[in-house]
DNA sequence: TGAAATGTTGGGGCG
DNA sequence: ACGCCCCAACATTTC
């Protein structure tokens, strides 16, 4: 009679679709589902990632149970307690998915040069990502700077599949390890209590995941290309916390698009748009993997010298929603209300904060790893430093976001700012885009007083625009 | 996966 | 008829 096997669930929290979890099944043997609260290896979960990881075990534990399986929880750092677990059951394997972040490598080794003396063999898969990062290079045999080289690689290299069917059975052995109650984390908000958004919003869970799937294939693929620039309508598909945790893997996504019966050509656009975000989140796990100081450190390493400003009064209004321009301030509220902001919104709020306010983009980074339930240290980094310019085929610094023409231009009618922003409501389409140009009796029969009822711009549009110009030309005069 | 400044063109009003 | 100006529309370049 063989030991159980382990398999570890980390970012990766389903059961249908992950190689990991089939391959365990696969042996016969008892499978012991584990999940490590490690927050000596990782950077820690910020508040946000909590509330949503603490749902999403429950979700995974129930679907386990479902099938004879059970979620055990222990905390510490992960080498020390899987091996503490397989030595405790005479486990004679450790299956798991990789991970990409910077000490994912040096813990997937340690696990294999602790547990494999001990006769427990380690084999590691796929299925967070649709390419595997060590398999894609250039022409040259490098790794890719440029998205769409990569975007064309991954698409070459790794076409449509169908996802692995979830295990119908995932046999427990009968004495199953003790196990932490996931209460005693204490990841859920107490004093005070935040999470109502939250809770308003998200379902966690690969449940939940598959019905938001659903409904964006019904109501906004087809819409998609452009439906996804509009922050006021639902045309998004807003898988990224499912997919960051792992609940629904990007070859299940891809292929519920891909797939799908009767197709329209409205639907097959749709899809290739989507399919071409799903390798962005791959090229920022390629990123992170080959270039691990992506989370800390200017990827183009001259931006190092860049002398940004350190103003914790306007950092705070940024992540306040106190900025004065309401497409950045609804942005900001609507991440602190519901742990999410749309794609378009981000890519204004984080522009203002880094051209606008020349606060490091490390500072905005922090404050989305804290408050996104996708937070994610590859999105994260590669996409704030892609704003900031100094990352990998980034943005020039030059090139400056308008908060008001992007406002005017993607919330032309100002649903999404009347939604975040009650106390503009009453102005017009044409004016809420830029309170403090409306005159003053517009304002009052508005019942808005600026700098009361809403903030003065903390700064003007034209001025923090030539500002970073101005020091944007003088860094690289000096640089040269 | 910008925006603003600058340059070019062409239609139309008008002396 | 012609030249001149204005300006919108579009293209290019510059930040």
């Amino acid at each position: 009679m063989s030991g159980p096997v382990i398999t570890l669930f980390r970012r990766d929290l389903r059961l249908a679709d992950n190689p990991a979890l089939a391959a365990a099944v696969a042996t016969g043997q008892p499978v012991i589902c584990l999940f490590v609260l490690d927050d000596e290896t990782a950077r820690p979960f910020g508040g946000a990632s909590r509330w949503w990881l603490h749902h999403s075990l429950v979700d995974l534990d129930r679907a386990l149970r479902a099938c004879g399986g059970a979620l055990i929880l222990r905390r510490g750092a992960t080498v020390d307690v899987v091996a503490d677990v397989a030595r405790t059951t005479g486990t004679t394997a450790l299956y798991l998915a990789r991970r990409y972040e910077p000490w994912a490598a040096d813990q997937e080794n340690a696990l294999k040069s602790r547990l494999e003396p001990e006769g427990v063999s380690v084999r590691r898969f796929g299925g967070t990502l649709l390419s595997d990062p060590d398999a894609m290079r250039t022409g040259q045999g490098g790794p890719f700077k440029v998205f769409t080289p990569f975007y064309r690689a991954v698409l070459k290299a790794v076409p449509p599949t169908q996802p692995v069917l979830a295990p119908t059975t995932v046999p427990a052995p009968a004495d199953l390890p003790d196990g932490d109650d996931l209460d005693t984390w204490a990841l859920l908000p107490r004093t005070p209590d935040w999470a109502g958004g939250l809770c308003e919003t998200w379902t966690p869970g690969a449940a939940g995941a598959h019905d938001r799937l659903d409904s964006f294939v019904d109501a906004a693929l087809n819409t998609y290309e452009t439906g996804r620039d509009v922050p006021g309508i639902d045309g998004t598909s807003a898988l990224s916390p499912h997919l960051h945790f792992g609940e629904i893997s990007p070859r299940q996504a891809r292929a519920r698009l891909c797939f799908a019966a009767d197709r329209q050509p409205e639907t097959a656009t749709g899809a290739a748009a989507v399919e071409r975000q799903l390798v962005w989140r791959d090229f920022a796990h390629y990123l992170l993997h080959h270039w691990p100081t992506l989370p800390d450190t200017p990827f183009r390493p001259e931006y190092a010298s860049f002398p940004w400003y350190d103003d914790p009064v306007a950092l705070k209004a940024w992540q306040r929603g106190h900025t004065g321009f309401p497409l950045v301030d609804a942005g900001m509220r609507q991440l602190w209300h519901t742990g999410w902001m749309h794609n378009r919104v981000r890519m204004v709020v984080a522009s203002f904060l880094v051209k606008h306010l020349m606060i490091p983009w490390q500072a905005g980074e922090a404050w989305f790893w804290d408050t996104l339930v996708d937070a994610d240290l590859a999105n994260n980094a590669a996409n704030w430093q892609w704003v900031a310019g100094c990352g990998a085929d980034a943005a020039p610094y030059f090139r400056v976001f308008n908060p008001i023409l992007q406002s005017q231009k993607f919330d032309p009618r100002g649903v999404y700012l009347r939604r975040w922003l009650p106390e503009l409501a009453a102005l017009s389409d044409k004016q809420i885009h830029r309170p403090w140009a409306v005159p003053p009796l517009e304002l009052a029969e508005a019942g808005i007083t600026l700098g009361k009822t809403y903030p003065e711009p903390i700064v003007t549009h034209e001025a923090g625009r030539a500002r970073a110009l101005a020091a944007f030309q003088a860094w690289r005069e000096g640089a040269s």
